[in-house]
DNA sequence: AAAAAAT
């Protein structure tokens, strides 16, 4: 089960008060709302608000905690020996643990994070952010000087609270027969279960604690490459475990090595700035992400593999305040999980130095190097203080990954391997994906059919094209009668994550988004993903409907297709082949009308110049001899045959036309940028 | 004719 779940329930805790957020908002209710009460008479502007949603949950947890701690202000320092020093050495594994907080959603009432509505983020590093310490300055420097390969005492409390989440039953079994393709000089070999490589005993542990039976196909290639200190682009189908494959080997890997330089760095910056005075921090692993809400969910995940270690996670991230935010990395950062922009403005008031970050992750690779975040990528990796390329260990994971970024993403690797689990960009077999014509008068009407149709207990996510859009159908389903909530942009910092809160805990099982919720989020039980409005390019497309269908599970994509959405129709119809699914005709016909009306198939103006990748397509299928091996490994944009097609199944769709064909429209076209 | 990401 070795998926990075999303984020777990039970574990964030309210903040004593709510000043940590954006937008300066005084009006915060103190106390829990039912969703459909209107008794919030602030007056907040848009309508949303007054129905209850801003209710911030400051007395929702003190029932479901049973009393038994007080979050906010946790008995410390933390005791070594009031959980047992004959545990100390010593882990749960699963069974003995948390075997009755089992995988579903009505889980003990105990560790039942329902109804906690919005609970602070940077309120938790007292006595969770990393485990093992209190305030004091005195313990979080005896945290830096230990072995970091051995694991710090148990705390039971934040046992609980890390691992008690849901843990959907996974069955990846049948995905091994999944084509891999892993290229580039001297791939380490991969491995078949989690003891095949020695990750310590801190990351074995915490293993057992997240009840992760056997690697995911993705998990079992990347571990070990990620170990040997190789440079790594992976791709992999949404839903397939990425994130823990870049966090458990990154954590073995500094819980081996020890904080090293960085140590002496922090150290050296708490002496400038007197005894006790602010140190800079030095973080010895970076993870970017492209929203907050999922470097929220990284940090998550890296909080549970960081239990019982020395290292401390932290997360810096917009719309939230940052002096919160600087005083949690103050307590110690060695793994920072951030934002570009949010990073970069830590960065310049000197609050972090990436002179010793040894490890870069860019999750979401593609997404981070287009045209909109490429800039501040730069920035933070090649404009400041971060070791060079082939210093530090840089590893980008998406589950799509245009050739033209592969190609520059090189700029930021060093004698990388290249990994395919599946085609890169393909979609899950799991996912159901069903296309209907709707005119756009239609969609409304259709929308609510569906919705009647769906079971009171699944989840549904309906992505539209526009914040105002999302606005407009959250306000409708709402007059409607359906519990609903939206996530987008122009929302606030706080109600985005509150929405995603309600939305995941099954209190409105129906949010709807802008491409902000596309990527990366993880929410179990996520049964069927609607496109109200299409997206422009397929890679949305397939991280949008990548919400469902996870680790193993069945989903339902429903897209809403009318005369809009002729750019998109080619790819659509090539993916919807290659996942075997029902093709209506007249989207065949319509596909092949447009491919004789198009005539500009480049991807973009910007990668209009040509180089040699003729199709961007790939299978894992298609290595071949005149690839990335065979010319001396530096034609890494090749990556091996990608047309190799041979046994993969995915028929000759895209290799009929070379690059451009692949491309049929160009978002360029549309809006100039 | 857009979303996202610092303030």
């Amino acid at each position: 089960n070795a998926f990075a779940a999303g984020r777990q329930g039970g574990y964030t805790i309210a903040p004593a008060t709510n000043y940590g957020w954006d937008g300066g908002r005084n009006n915060f209710v103190n106390g829990y709302h039912d969703n459909r009460m209107t008794g919030n008479t602030f007056n907040r502007g848009p309508p949303r608000m007054e129905r209850g949603r801003g209710g911030v949950g400051g007395g929702g947890y003190r029932g479901n905690r049973g009393g038994s701690f007080n979050p906010i202000n946790p008995a410390q320092p933390m005791s070594f020996g009031g959980y047992g020093n004959e545990n100390a050495g010593g882990w749960n594994t699963a069974k003995d643990a948390y075997s009755s907080f089992g995988n579903n959603r009505g889980k003990s009432a105990f560790f039942n994070d329902r109804g906690n509505a919005n609970r602070g983020r940077f309120e938790h590093g007292g006595f969770g952010g990393g485990g093992g310490g209190g305030n004091s300055r005195w313990v979080e420097e005896s945290r830096d000087d230990g072995d970091w390969s051995k694991p710090t005492p148990r705390n039971e409390r934040l046992e609980h609270e890390l691992f008690s989440g849901s843990n959907t039953g996974i069955n990846f079994e049948k995905y091994d027969d999944i084509p891999v393709e892993a290229t580039g000089q001297n791939c380490p070999h991969h491995i078949e279960s989690f003891q095949d490589v020695d990750m310590g005993e801190i990351v074995m542990g915490n293993i057992a604690l997240s009840r992760y039976t056997r690697p995911t196909p993705v998990q079992k290639y990347a571990i070990p490459i990620v170990k040997s200190k190789r440079d790594l682009m992976a791709c992999a189908q949404t839903g397939s475990g990425k994130t823990a494959a870049f966090l458990l080997p990154i954590l073995s890997q500094i819980y081996a090595d020890g904080p090293g330089e960085a140590l002496n760095a922090a150290k050296a910056s708490g002496q400038e700035n007197g005894k006790f005075g602010r140190r800079k921090q030095y973080p010895i692993s970076l993870v970017l992400a492209p929203t907050r809400e999922l470097a929220l969910q990284i940090y998550d995940e890296a909080r549970k593999f960081s239990y019982r270690s020395r290292v401390r996670p932290c997360v810096v991230y917009g719309g939230a305040d940052i002096g919160q935010q600087i005083r949690d990395l103050e307590r110690g950062c060695h793994l920072l999980v951030a934002t570009p922009g949010r990073l970069v403005d830590m960065m310049e008031r000197g609050k972090i130095g990436l002179d010793y970050c040894n490890y870069l992750v860019l999750d979401e690779a593609d997404r981070m190097l287009d045209m909109g975040f490429e800039p501040q990528i730069r920035r933070i990796v090649e404009q400041d203080t971060m070791p060079h390329k082939g210093i530090r260990q840089t590893m980008m994971f998406s589950a799509t990954f245009p050739k033209e970024i592969q190609i520059l993403a090189r700029d930021f690797l060093e004698e990388y391997i290249f990994l395919a689990v599946g085609r890169v960009g393909s979609t899950s077999e799991n996912i159901t994906q069903k296309v209907v014509w709707v005119e756009e008068s239609d969609k409304r009407s259709f929308l609510l059919d569906l919705l009647s149709a769906t079971g009171k207990d699944s989840l549904t996510l309906v992505f539209v094209e526009t914040k105002k859009g999302a606005d407009a159908l959250e306000d409708f389903l709402y007059r409607e009668g359906y519990a609903c909530t939206s996530i987008h942009g122009d929302r606030s910092q706080r109600d985005r994550e509150e929405a995603l809160n309600q939305f995941r805990s099954g209190k409105c099982p129906i949010l709807v988004a802008t491409a902000v919720a596309a990527r990366g989020l993880d929410i179990s039980n996520v049964k069927h993903v609607i496109n109200f409005d299409l997206p422009s390019d397929i890679e949305e497309y397939v991280h949008r409907i990548g919400r469902t269908g996870r680790v193993g599970n069945l989903g339902l994509a429903t897209s809403f297709f009318n005369d809009k959405n002729g750019n998109i129709t080619k790819d659509l119809l090539d993916i919807l082949v290659e996942a075997k699914q029902e093709v209506p005709s007249w989207l065949e016909s319509l596909a092949y009308e447009h491919q004789h009306k198009s005539s500009n198939r480049g991807r973009s103006k910007r990668f209009s110049g040509g180089f040699g990748a003729r199709d961007y397509r790939q299978t894992a299928a298609g290595v071949n001899a005149g690839g990335f091996g065979g010319r001396g490994g530096r034609n890494q944009a090749g990556h091996g045959g990608t047309r190799g097609f041979g046994g993969g199944g995915f028929g000759n769709f895209y290799t009929s036309d070379g690059y451009g064909g692949n491309y049929s429209h160009s978002q360029v076209d549309w809006w100039g940028n």
